[in-house]
RNA sequence: GGCGACAUAGCCAAGUGGCUAAGGCACGAGUCUGCAAAACUCUGAUCCCCGGUUCGAAUCCGGGUGUCGCCUCCA
C-alpha cells in the first residue's frame, strides 16, 4: 500500500519512495542533554515513534539515526553565545560530561516509559570531532566557509539559494532587523561551522583554527554523512528546527556533497499548554516525571498524542489526560473481552474485520493520520463478537500505537491486611443481604484509597 | 514590520468538491444491578462571518473577524 508524507521542503503531500525498496533510512534531532526533556519534546518523539512502526508494519527494515548533542548547541546565535552544556555545568556544579551523562540518562528513560523503541543507532557529537572537523574543512576548501578572528563561517551568499525549507526573508533581515555584532561577518544569515575557544573554555579540540569546538548545525551533517551516507530518506525534527538547524545543515550538505541530505523532511508541531506556549517564565512546564507523579500511565499521554495530526497543535490539559486515561482504560478492557471472548466468526465477520483492517493501515500510511487510525481500532474494540482472532488483530494495531493494549488492570494484587479484613466483612454483609452495612464499608474502604466494583464474580479492588 | 498555522457539536478532533460530516471524552435517557461502578444501547453539529466559482463546498477563490506560533535559544 502506498504511503504518503507530507514534506516540508515542497510543502505538499508526497507519495513516499525511499531510495533503498527494502530499507529505509531516517535521521532524527535528538536532544541537547543540558537540562530535562519536557513532554513537549516527547511528542516529537513519539511522532518519531510512530514513523518508525508505521513503515515497520509495512514490511520495511528501518536504519535510524538519532543524535546526542552534548557540545556545541549555543545559548544564543551572537559570537559570544555560551555553550549550553557549559552553562548547565556551571549552574550545578558539575563537569560537563556528567551533565551529559545524568540528562541522556533521563531522556532514556523517558522514552522507556512513553515505549519508544530506541533508534539502531545513537550517536554522541562529542564522539564525531574527527568527522566533525573533515567537514568543516571541505567547506572551506571548496570556498563554502572562511575564517575570521572567532570562528569559521558559513558563507550563505556561495549557495545558489539559500533559505529552501523555510520562508525566511533574508532581504528584509538584511535591512536591519537584525543587531549583528559579529563585524566580520559577510553575510547576516552565515552561521558558524566551528568556533575559536576562548581561553579557560571547557570543552575544545584541537584543529587547523587552534583549540575550538564544533557549531551546533555541523554535528548532525557529519554524523547523518557517516552512517547514512550523503543523502538518506526522512530527516525528522521539531517545526522550530526547520528554519535554523534544518536550513543550514541543508546549507552545509550543498557546500560538501552538493546536495540536500534527506528527501522527504517531517516536522513535529509544538505542544501547547492550556492554548498557550511551554515556558520557564510562566510556569507551565510538564515533564514526564509530573504525569507519573499525577498517577496517569505515561503511556496515557503517548494516546493523547494520537487525538490529533503531529502537525497540528496539540493542547496539553489535565482534562485531556483524563479523557485519555479513560481511553486507555476501555481499550484495554476491549482487549481483554476479546481475549476471552468464545464467539465465532462468520464469514461476513472476517470480511468486516478485514475492511476494517484495511482502513487502519490506509490511515496510518497517510502521513500518520492517527486520529482516523484510531476510529479504526475502536470499532474493532466495539466489534459485537468478542473473540481472540479480534484480540490477535488489536495486539497487531498495537505494534504502530505502543499503548501496551495487553496490559491488564493491577487488579488485587497485595491489598493490605486492613483493606482485605474490610473485604471479607463486606463480603459477609452482602450475603446477608445487608446493604446498608455494605455500603458503608465501601464508603470506608474508598476514604482509605480504594475502589471497590461488585462484579457478577464478585468483588473487584483497585487502588484509587 | 515580515513569515506561517488554525477556526468543525460542551471539550478534543478526522474529513480538502458529491453517499446519512469519522472517532474519543463529557452530559442525558435506557438495559443490567439491592444501590453504586463497569459494560452495553440510544441521543447531539450544516462546519467563524460575508461574497464568489460550481449542477453541487466544511472542503476551491476573494474579503473580513478571531486565536496562536515563528522571525533570539527552543521538540
Amino acid at each position: 500500500m502506498d504511503i504518503y508524507f507530507y514534506n516540508t521542503l515542497t510543502r505538499k503531500k508526497e507519495l513516499f519512495e525511499p531510495i533503498n525498496e527494502k530499507e529505509v533510512t531516517i535521521y532524527s534531532c535528538g536532544p541537547t542533554v543540558y537540562k530535562d526533556a519536557t513532554i513537549g519534546n516527547m511528542r516529537t518523539n513519539i511522532f518519531q515513534d510512530v514513523l518508525r512502526r508505521m513503515l515497520k508494519y509495512n514490511g520495511y527494515q528501518i536504519k535510524h539515526v538519532m543524535n546526542i548533542t552534548d557540545v556545541g548547541h549555543l545559548v544564543s546565535d551572537g559570537d559570544d553565545g555560551e555553550d549550553k552544556m557549559i552553562k548547565s555545568a556551571r549552574e550545578e556544579h558539575k563537569t560537563p560530561l556528567e551533565i551529559a551523562e545524568h540528562y541522556t540518562k533521563l531522556f532514556f528513560d523517558d522514552l522507556k516509559d512513553l515505549n519508544i523503541e530506541i533508534p539502531e543507532i545513537i550517536c554522541k557529537a562529542t564522539n564525531y570531532i574527527p568527522e566533525m572537523l573533515e567537514y568543516v574543512k571541505e567547506l572551506v576548501d571548496k570556498g563554502y566557509a572562511y575564517e575570521t578572528s572567532t570562528a569559521i563561517y558559513f558563507d550563505v551568499s556561495k549557495l545558489d539559494k539559500y533559505p529552501v525549507l523555510s520562508n525566511l526573508n533574508v532581504e528584509e533581515q538584511k535591512a536591519g532587523a537584525r543587531v549583528e555584532v559579529d563585524t566580520e561577518k559577510r553575510n547576516p544569515y552565515d552561521f558558524a561551522v566551528w568556533i575559536k575557544a576562548p581561553k579557560n573554555h571547557l570543552m575544545k579540540w584541537d584543529s587547523p583554527w587552534g583549540p575550538s569546538y564544533p557549531g551546533w548545525h555541523i554535528e548532525c551533517s557529519a554524523m547523518s554523512r557517516k552512517h547514512l551516507g550523503e543523502q538518506f530518506d526522512i530527516h525528522t525534527g521539531g517545526i522550530d528546527l526547520i528554519p535554523t538547524h534544518h536550513e543550514n545543515e541543508i546549507a552545509q550538505s550543498k557546500g560538501a556533497c552538493g546536495k540536500i541530505p534527506a528527501r522527504y523532511w517531517l516536522h513535529g508541531e509544538y505542544l501547547l499548554i492550556n492554548g498557550g506556549k511551554m515556558s520557564k517564565s510562566l510556569g507551565n512546564v510538564y515533564l514526564l516525571k509530573d504525569i507519573k507523579e499525577k498517577g496517569y500511565d505515561p503511556l496515557v499521554y503517548r494516546l493523547l498524542c494520537y487525538t490529533c495530526s503531529y502537525r497540528n497543535k496539540l493542547n496539553f490539559t489535565w482534562e485531556g489526560m483524563d479523557s485519555a486515561s479513560k481511553s486507555l482504560e476501555r481499550l484495554r478492557k476491549g482487549y481483554q473481552a476479546n481475549k476471552n471472548g468464545k464467539n465465532q466468526l462468520e464469514k461476513e465477520d472476517i470480511e468486516k474485520l478485514n475492511e476494517l483492517e484495511y482502513g487502519f493501515k490506509q490511515a496510518i500510511n497517510d502521513d500518520m493520520n492517527m486520529p482516523l487510525g484510531m476510529s479504526f481500532v475502536w470499532e474493532v474494540i466495539k466489534y459485537p463478537k468478542k473473540c481472540p482472532e479480534i484480540a490477535n488483530l488489536l495486539l497487531k494495531f498495537d505494534k504502530v500505537l505502543g499503548i501496551r493494549i495487553e496490559k491488564e488492570e493491577e487488579t488485587s494484587e497485595k491489598l493490605p491486611e486492613e483493606i482485605s479484613n474490610l473485604i471479607e466483612k463486606r463480603k459477609q454483609a452482602r450475603n446477608e443481604k445487608n446493604w446498608q452495612e455494605s455500603d458503608r464499608i465501601r464508603e470506608e474502604i474508598q476514604q482509605k484509597g480504594y475502589i471497590v466494583k461488585d462484579t457478577k464474580d464478585g468483588m473487584e479492588v483497585s487502588k484509587k
